[in-house]
DNA sequence: CACGCGTGGCG
DNA sequence: TCGCCAAGCGT
C-alpha cells in the first residue's frame, strides 16, 4: 500500500467511523425492493442492474424481473428472447446475457447455490471485483470491499486521496483502504452505508456536508476541499455517425425486422434494417439505403421520402438516423423476418428502434 | 490499459 | 444546450 495512505489509516479513528456510518445507515437507509431479504440471487440481480444505472431506473425493472424469474432455476431455464425482453430499455445488454449464462453455471456446477468464496464467484460471467464484493458482503456478510464510484468518491474525500478515480488502478487503492476500514461485525451494512452515503449525502457536485454523519472524520471537509475531490479525468466525446433506417412492410401488413449479431453493440437485439451512410459519396441517403437493402437482404423496395429522424446517443458514439418507409416488392432473404405489429411486443429493441416504430405508427402513412 | 458497451436525468 | 453522469465488466 502507498506509504502516505498507510499513514493516514494508522491515525484514523476506524471504530468511531464505522459506528457513526453504520448507525446512520440503519436509521436512514431507503426501503428498496432488493433490501427486503438477503437472497443471494436477488442481491446478484440488483447489483448487475445497478451497474452504471440509477436506482430510480432500476426499481421497476427489478420488480418485474424477479416476478418473471424468481429463482436461479427459473432464469437458467428461461427463453433467451424473453430474458432480453425483460431487460429492454435498461441498456448494457451484455449484462443480462452474462447473468443468464452465469446462472446456468451456478445451476449446473454449484447445485443452484450462489458460491460464497471470492475465487468461485469471480469466475462467473459478469461478476467483476465490485459485484464480487457486493454479493459476498451483502448476501453472505463476508468482509470484502465493494468499491464502486460512490465508494471511491466518499473515501477520496474522507481520506483526501488525490488519485484519478477514472484510472483502473485507483480501485486497488480504495480496496486496500476498505480492507482496513470495513466492519468485521457488519460488513454488509458497512459497504451499503458507504454507497448510500455517496448516493444521498456525499454527492458528486454539491455534497450535503452539514448533514453528513461522518463529517468530523472527513479530511476534505476539514480542509474545505470536498468539492475538489474526487479527481476524475474526462471521457472523450462520442463520435457522430449518419445512419438510415427503413420500416418495411408488405401487402399483408407484416413489418420486416432483423436480429443483430450475437456480440458487439446491442447484441441479439432486433432492429429495423439500417446502414451507416457514406457522406462523401454523391449518392443521397435514400439511394444508399435502397442499395443496401438490395445487397444485404436481396429485397427490392419502393421507398418513401424522409419520414423523420431519430438520435441515439451512446457513451462512445451517436447515431443520427434518417427514417424511411418502404413497401417490399419481393420476398427478402432469411435475415429479414416478417412479423405482425402484434408480434412486435415479443421482441426486444433498443430504444432508438422503438422510436423509429413510433414515427411509423404516428405518421399518416397508409400500410 | 484503453476502449466498447445504453439509457434517461439533471444543473 | 450539453457535459457528466449512475451501485462496472469484458477484452
Amino acid at each position: 500500500m502507498d506509504k502516505d495512505l498507510q499513514n493516514k489509516l494508522e491515525n484514523f479513528p476506524i471504530e468511531s467511523f464505522q459506528h457513526d456510518l453504520i448507525n446512520w445507515y440503519l436509521t436512514e437507509k431507503r426501503d428498496l425492493p432488493w433490501r427486503r431479504d438477503q437472497d443471494p440471487y436477488k442481491v446478484w440481480v440488483s447489483e448487475i442492474m445497478l451497474q452504471q444505472t440509477r436506482v430510480d431506473t432500476v426499481i421497476p425493472y427489478f420488480t418485474s424481473f424477479i416476478t418473471k424469474f424468481p429463482t436461479i432455476e427459473s432464469l437458467a431455464d428461461a427463453n433467451e428472447e424473453e430474458v432480453l425482453k425483460a431487460w429492454e430499455g435498461l441498456g448494457y445488454y451484455s449484462r443480462v446475457r452474462n447473468l443468464q449464462s452465469a446462472v446456468k453455471e451456478v445451476k449446473e456446477s454449484y447445485g443452484g447455490v450462489v458460491p460464497n468464496t471470492p475465487n468461485e464467484i469471480s469466475k462467473l460471467k459478469g461478476v467483476g471485483p465490485y459485484t464480487k464484493g457486493a454479493i459476498l458482503s451483502i448476501a453472505y456478510n463476508i468482509p470484502e470491499p465493494a468499491v464502486d464510484g460512490n465508494v471511491m468518491r466518499v473515501l477520496s474525500r474522507i481520506l483526501s486521496i488525490w488519485e484519478d478515480i477514472a484510472k483502473p488502478k485507483a480501485r486497488k487503492t480504495f480496496e486496500a483502504a476498505t480492507y482496513e476500514l470495513i466492519s468485521k461485525e457488519d460488513p454488509s451494512s458497512f459497504n451499503q452505508a458507504l454507497m448510500e452515503l455517496g448516493a444521498l449525502i456525499c454527492t458528486p457536485t454539491s455534497p450535503s456536508c452539514l448533514l453528513c454523519p461522518v463529517r468530523e472524520h472527513c479530511s476534505a471537509f476539514e480542509e474545505g476541499v470536498q468539492t475538489e475531490l474526487p479527481i476524475k479525468s474526462k471521457k472523450k466525446k462520442p463520435k457522430p455517425l449518419q445512419m438510415a433506417a427503413a420500416v418495411l412492410y408488405d401487402q399483408n401488413s407484416n413489418l420486416y425486422i432483423h436480429k443483430r449479431p450475437s456480440s458487439g453493440l446491442l447484441a441479439k437485439l432486433w432492429e429495423y434494417p439500417n446502414v451507416e451512410l457514406d457522406v462523401t459519396t454523391g449518392k443521397t441517403y435514400r439511394e444508399q439505403l435502397v442499395d443496401y437493402l438490395q445487397d444485404e437482404y436481396d429485397v427490392k423496395v419502393e421507398l418513401s421520402e424522409l419520414a423523420g429522424t431519430v438520435e441515439h446517443i451512446f457513451s462512445h458514439l451517436i447515431w443520427n438516423i434518417s427514417i424511411y418507409f418502404g413497401k417490399v416488392k419481393n420476398t427478402p432473404n432469411g435475415d429479414l423476418v416478417p412479423v405482425t405489429e402484434t408480434e412486435l411486443s415479443k421482441y426486444a429493441f433498443p430504444v432508438s428502434h422503438q422510436k423509429i416504430y413510433q414515427i411509423f405508427k404516428e405518421s399518416d402513412f397508409n400500410v
